[in-house]
RNA sequence: GGAGGGAUGGCCGAGCGGUCAAAGGCAGCAGACUGUAAAUCUGUCCGCGAAUGCGUACGCAGGUUCGAAUCCUGCUCCCUCCA
């Protein structure tokens, strides 16, 4: 790859986020002199989209900042199919109303990141779902050789397994095709961008606008993202790593950038952040820390807004508890005995049972508004409460929470 | 269609009538060190209980036995070899 001159493609560069191009230097002509539709999918089978998905939409991003146009796919046709791209099992079919469900909270998600003036948000239910089998068969069926399609890795992948490989897997990357034809019929995309393991499903859609329309359209992957040590971006023991606030606060947001692998922090700024590739690169001999507290300051702030920030520096610092998370208790809980910490270890989320609860206390992990519980039976009395009725409980030094109890 | 082998805790994997809530490893969680990193070391790692303990759990359903993850019967799924 000798040297870009559209800005669009530099900027990906600069940052990481190509892996292979089926034409690039068509790719780069293209974008260096007009402006064009850039289409990722997404799948719509969680409630949210997660870290996982946040290389995408970065992507998106980035080509709206260059002044592209960005179309975000939401599968809700291709989602009731489920893809097979190196999966070792069918993935269970998802029911209808829950897919739209998906879409519609997945959209609120999606709107901190691009601007929906000038980008597109489709579900291709759209054309999937009033498509003919006959007429679809027959019109685009034949583009389709078998042969080739057992020659991508991503299907070699799955034959080579035990279970089977039913019909309608093989279809979804035929759908997948066909959606690219569409979006290029209807919005003239030129460009489908995607993981690299979405590589055959793109260039699948390449061909079949090729042969259909006699145009030639894009592809363009981004390398698959681990961590340094080899785990799958965005998925930690506990969960994904949610975009919105409600399934993960913007604290444990923030501190999941916060914790990242120092071998990691650079090349997620670079992805993960609107920070200049060139600022970047002049501030990469400052402290560490330094960094990752601006690195996962500039992702939450993407995804939460700037306003979450202070917050979490005050909770961070122990000024104040401002950005921590929640847990409610009704006031007169605490009234005689007290309240039991390891009540409100678990009912705060900090610890999955009484006894992961209790392990945590003998661990000496437990602590309460920064004071060290010995004591498993301890018993929090209303007088420990402070002025704004709350108190801080925490799990080790990165997991806190504020108790907040309130009056009925 | 015939002959064998297998299914164990989040994963891998030992156990093959009692001492098994089940070795060991990985992952997780907490502690120590450091820097809210990595590596390392320590502890912990089904649920309830302060605890002796109790309840669940070794593919599914039954059975034998004082007692079963371990033996028997049937079922489901997987693997290997032969046709």
């Amino acid at each position: 790859m000798s040297s870009l001159s559209s800005p669009f493609l530099k900027d990906l560069q600069d940052r990481g986020l190509i892996h292979q191009c089926t034409n690039i230097e068509a790719l780069d002509q293209l974008t260096t002199t007009t402006s064009i539709p850039v289409y990722i999918g997404f799948d719509a089978t969680a409630p949210s989209l997660h870290v996982g998905n946040l290389m995408g939409i970065m992507i998106l991003r980035i080509a709206q900042r260059h002044g592209h146009k960005p179309i975000v796919i939401l599968g809700g046709g291709t989602t009731k199919i489920g893809d097979p791209t190196f999966k070792d099992t069918l993935r269970p079919l998802l029911d209808e109303t829950v897919i739209a469900r998906n879409i519609n909270t997945i959209k609120g998600v999606f709107s901190k990141y691009l601007h929906f003036d000038k980008a597109l948000m489709l579900n291709n239910e759209e054309w999937l779902n009033n498509l003919n089998y006959m007429d679809f068969l027959r019109d685009y069926g034949r583009h389709f050789s078998v042969n080739r399609m057992l020659t991508f890795d991503s299907v070699k992948a799955r034959l080579e397994r035990d279970q089977s490989f039913s019909f309608i897997e093989l279809n979804y990357m035929i759908l997948q095709a066909y959606d690219f034809l569409e979006l290029h019929r209807r919005y003239g995309c030129m460009l489908q961008c995607g993981g690299s393991d979405q590589w055959g499903n793109i260039v699948n859609g390449i061909e079949l606008t090729r042969r259909v329309a006699q145009k030639e359209v894009l592809g363009l992957t981004s390398p698959l993202l681990t961590t340094a040590s080899g785990a799958k971006m965005g998925k930690t023991v506990s969960g994904a790593v949610w975009l919105n606030a409600e399934d993960l606060s913007p604290f444990n947001y923030w501190q999941f950038w916060r914790n990242v692998e120092d071998a990691d922090v650079l090349k997620f700024m670079k992805i993960y952040t609107d920070l200049p590739v060139a600022e970047i690169e002049l501030r990469k001999n400052e402290d560490i820390n330094k960094l990752k507290i601006l690195l996962a300051d500039e992702a939450t702030k993407l995804a939460h807004g700037a306003g979450v920030l202070e917050g979490i520096h005050e909770s961070v610092t122990g000024i104040s508890n401002a950005g921590l998370p929640v847990t409610e208790i009704p006031s007169q809980e605490f009234e005689g005995e007290g309240m039991s910490v390891i009540s409100l270890l678990v009912r705060s989320g900090l610890c999955s049972s009484n006894g992961d609860a209790r392990r945590l206390i003998r661990g000496g992990g437990c602590l309460l508004n920064g004071e060290k519980i010995m004591d498993e039976n301890f018993c929090v009395p209303k007088n420990i409460l402070d002025k704004e009725y709350s108190l801080r409980l925490s799990s080790g030094k990165k997991k806190h929470v504020l108790i907040q109890a309130i009056k009925d």
